[in-house]
RNA sequence: GCCGGUGUAGCUCAGUAGGUAGAGCAACUGAUUCGUAAUCAGUAGGUCAGCGGUUCAAAUCCGCUCAUCGGCUCCA
């Protein structure tokens, strides 16, 4: 019967079906107590699984990788056990399995608390303890719908309608009393889970992710392999919250936000600088590439935004002012005024790909709830630029702008970019022929990175498709930063036009695109990225002389001078405090390097070199540092993020 | 926008039957002139987010509003 090849290709033939975990036994019994799952031709599977046709079997133990999905998705089967325990009015929805973790949605009419938290949390080690045996049944799709209805479970009743294939089985999965409607895997028993879980947050969420339908409250764990695993996790999350923009804006004396104008940063002197320097360089990257930049209007006429199709769709996230009659939108983006100065004067096809840049602080009046530090704000400014081209010309200028993007982020340090592709929606507009030209250049230009990227079907704005280009804060979470986006629409909305070869008036393709995404976002990124230790070039102050005694401020201002004529953000602190306390006030404030001056230094024209992560360089005549400082700056190199105290 | 948490000095946080606020750091003043991550002493600093209510009395109890944090939805 059934002839098995394991992973390192040596095979075993057997009479009858077999379970995975008669499997494991006939290897060994120390394997048979350490199986969790298994897998059959790459199709994780119960233990309990049985094989009656040759296949490749692999037996998943806890050092698998997926013994964290299995791991992760128990914990969420116990977890509802525990919660239905101690609240029997709750009701299960769904509970998958997610990076580093899990969570369960609940429906109840009391939202959990912290300290319910702690209550669930005990009563699911106790469900470990009870060593209940995890078992799949197959049952009657209506014989199922009937038992969860009889039980009061109404949002499994509905996920047996219509979120389980007709084509598929329905199984269910029981421990104990407790039972639940799911495609497994899951472990054999619930002792397999141990003790590296813990409840982390309560949260409210949309029934099928949906804003129309009821909140139900979410709990969320993080799992792991065993109790130092998740000390090891839960000391990471408390490292990378000392990373938090938020936090470091403050600290660092970068920008901050009040009450009064919430979701808009006001930018200190430390901030703007980096602000500045940031700008300068993507201005200049721009220029090089073919790009002019213009400048349009803050406020324009409401009826500008009707004929581009915004009042209709966003009209409730723009600020207005009015004046008189006439109601003014202020700008929630740039395009509809780049296609004004398009629009001046007749445009040939000799004068295409025509790219308009432009710098231009817009706001969008983003949901209260949204609003987050730098990352999620409502007035901002991106590296914003339109290109106007034909058709053919969208396939270079797509690889044109992949290549200049991934060049500026090489210059950042940033190695793991997140790639997604969206493509045609449903509702859309511009023929087919024209989106498959786009998709096409899209996907071909993509492919020609070389990284792996995300299909994002049916995801594309209705007026084109879209490549978006993400990075990952402190705490995992994602941010679009850099985008090009297709738009078959707004030329023609607007009326820019362009004389082809033939002499017939055509409709230029828009291509909606940015590197860094808004400014804001971006330095939000760069903080976390480098813990605050950004690299010398964007750094608001590049060195701090200091003084042993009063004896060297005379010495300590010559020197500034001589760096601050090379271009160099130097500062002085001639203050009376010990070196110590200085050196230890300034590594904290990440200012790259720390020149000492002394009795010794000033004597023989030198200083004392120090970097903010407490590398001591040694002594240096000015020329020498000069010579360091100066090749850093210009050449922006990146060094290691790492910044620790 | 929705669900839940939080809001006390510049920052980080105490404040326990309701009885008109406290620490550390920072700031300021003075002393100390010192060699690589915190020198000592003193001083000052608060409409306890805002508005309203209960009470003889509210940071503390209740209501509303705002902001913020964590999710969800959304993101031209």
């Amino acid at each position: 019967m059934p002839i098995i090849t394991l992973p390192d290709g040596s095979q075993r033939s057997f009479d009858t079906p077999i379970t995975v975990l008669d499997l494991a036994t006939s290897i060994g019994t120390g394997l048979a107590k350490a199986t969790l799952a298994g897998k059959v031709n790459g199709n994780l599977v119960d233990a309990t699984y049985s094989i009656d046709t040759n296949a490749t079997v692999a037996i998943i133990t806890r050092r698998d990788p997926e013994a964290l999905d299995l791991l992760r998705h128990d914990a969420a089967h116990v977890m509802a056990q525990a919660v239905q325990e101690i609240y029997p009015d709750t009701q299960v929805t769904i509970g998958p399995a997610i990076e580093n973790g899990f969570y369960y949605d609940f429906a109840r009419e009391t939202p959990f608390t912290t300290k319910d938290l702690e209550l669930i949390e005990s009563k699911m080690r106790e469900i470990v303890k009870r060593n209940l045996p995890i078992k799949r049944e197959i049952w009657d799709r209506n014989a199922a719908k009937e038992l969860f209805a009889k039980h009061g479970e109404h949002y499994k009743v509905q996920i047996i309608e219509d979120i389980i294939p007709e084509s598929e089985e329905v199984s269910i999965y029981r421990q104990g009393e407790w039972f639940d409607v799911c495609r497994g895997p899951h472990l054999p028993n619930t002792s397999y889970l141990g003790n590296g879980f813990k409840l982390t947050k309560v949260a409210g969420a949309y029934w099928r992710g949906d804003s129309n339908n009821a909140m139900l409250q979410r709990i969320y764990g993080t799992a792991w392999r065993d109790t130092k695993e998740l000390k090891t996790y839960l000391h990471q999350l408390e490292e990378a919250e000392k990373r938090d923009h938020r936090k470091l804006g403050r600290t660092l004396d970068l920008f901050h936000i009040q009450e009064e104008a919430p979701g808009m940063a006001f930018w200190h002197d430390k901030g703007w600088q980096i602000y500045l320097q940031l700008q300068d360089y993507i201005r200049n990257k721009l220029k090089k590439h073919g790009y002019r930049e213009v400048h349009t209007p803050q406020i324009i006429d409401r009826t500008l935004w009707e004929r581009s199709g915004h009042w209709d769709k966003f009209r409730q996230e723009m600020f207005i002012t009015e004046t008189e009659d006439k109601i003014f939108a202020i700008k929630p983006m740039n395009c509809p005024g780049h296609i004004q100065i398009y629009n001046q004067g007749i445009k040939s096809h000799r004068d295409l790909p025509l790219r308009l840049a432009e710098f231009g602080s817009c706001h969008r009046n983003e949901p209260s709830g949204t609003l987050h530090g730098l990352m999620r704000i409502r007035n901002f400014v991106q590296d914003d630029a339109h290109i106007f081209c034909t058709e053919e010309q969208i396939l270079p200028e797509v690889k044109a702008f992949m290549e200049l993007l991934f060049e500026v982020y090489k210059d950042f340090g940033f190695d793991e970019v997140i790639l997604a592709f969206s493509t045609r929606p449903e509702k859309r507009v511009g023929d087919d022929a024209l989106w498959d030209k786009a998709e096409q250049a899209l996907e071909t230009a993509l492919n020609q990175t070389g990284l792996n990227w995300k299909l994002q079907p049916g995801e594309g704005a209705f007026y084109g498709p879209k490549i978006e280009f993400s990075l990952r804060d402190c705490l995992s979470r994602i941010w679009q930063l850099g985008t090009i986006q297709l738009d078959f629409s707004m030329p023609g909305r607007l009326g820019a036009t362009y004389v082809a070869e033939d002499n017939s008036r055509k409709t230029p393709v828009m291509l909606h695109r940015a590197i860094l995404g808004s400014i804001e976002r971006f330095i939000g990124i760069l903080i976390e990225h480098y813990a605050g230790a950004l690299p010398l070039w964007l750094v608001p102050v590049q060195a701090m002389l200091m003084t042993i005694t009063n004896n060297q401020d005379q010495y300590c201002q010559q020197i500034a001078q001589r760096l601050t004529q090379q271009g160099l953000r130097v500062e002085l602190d001639l203050r009376n405090e010990k070196i110590g306390y200085k050196i230890r006030e300034h590594s904290l404030a990440r200012i790259p390097y720390l020149l000492v001056v002394g009795e010794r230094e000033q004597a023989n024209n030198t200083l004392a070199v120090r970097t903010r992560s407490g590398e001591n360089l040694g002594t240096m005549s000015i020329d020498q540092l000069l010579e360091l400082l100066v090749h850093e700056n210009t050449a922006r190199l990146v060094k290691n993020p790492s910044y620790s105290i």
